[in-house]
DNA sequence: TGCTACCTGAGAACGGTTCTCATGGTGCGA
DNA sequence: TCGCACCATGAGAACCGTTCTCAGGTAGCA
């Protein structure tokens, strides 16, 4: 069975309390600002034991696997914003159903999608229109 | 100004033989296997500029890029076998909509978005099916 | 409380990618 | 055609994120 560790729960508690999708190296960094003294790896077996389980979402940007609290069992994708990490969760049912006809069209079998849409928050948008009018 | 070197035309023409999608390390090996005694560095420059410029598409999949040469200044998405790698165009103009409209939705700007398909192309759905009922 | 199997953590190992820098070759002007 | 300047190349080291190793610790159960 799964036993129930402070450091896993540390990790867990860390993630919901991040607004965005955050590194494991930077949740690692943000645990050990806290006081808490947890390894590295056991950062990386707790996030990937937790995406396993359904309760994180995660995604590779610039080759780091970037993680995130989610709803558990639903199925759902992204808006991330490029700048500062902060992530919407939306549904795609659309793209869904878009998916599974392009795959039958092409005679591919048991599709899967990566869907993810980037772009600036509200709040970003604002700070890069102030940059760009200096 | 860029030079035409044989190195970065050899990476051009084997990508633009390779059907699927191919990691750096796997066409360096191939350029190799052909005599072409091109360097690891090289190939990732080569590549990095063929997809710079368009003429390349590029997907991180399990930590490692992959690419594939592509029909230059077109927008379009990827259907790709699991399996073989084999990748097909298609487009997903729904889905830039369905983008462009979510991103509205919650105040985001300059959407951008990664949209690809993942599935068993014919040929491998067929082996599988034949595994699957040994 | 005692036992045991699983978890932890420090650091090494690993794999893909990028960097370094001396050497070689391309493109261009004469 | 020749020479020059500068960019590209390539071998290997460096780098970075991730995974593995293994000895020691601890949760969970009886």
């Amino acid at each position: 069975m799964k036993r129930n560790t402070w450091q896993r729960e540390a990790v867990r508690e860390a993630l919901s309390r991040t607004e965005g999708f955050v590194s494991a190296q930077a949740l690692h960094a943000s645990l050990r600002g806290t006081g808490s003294e947890v390894g590295l790896a056991t950062v990386y077996r707790a996030l990937a034991d937790l995406a396993q389980e359904g309760e994180a979402d995660s995604l590779v940007q610039e080759g780091e696997s970037l993680y995130r609290a989610c709803t558990p069992g639903s199925h759902h994708h992204h808006l991330i914003c490029r700048s500062c990490g902060t992530a919407v969760e939306i549904s795609a049912d659309p793209v869904e159903a878009w998916a599974r006809q392009v795959a039958a069209e092409h005679g591919f079998t048991r599709p899967e999608h990566v869907v993810d849409v980037f772009g600036l928050c509200p709040e970003c948008s604002a700070s890069a229109d102030e940059t760009a009018s200096d």
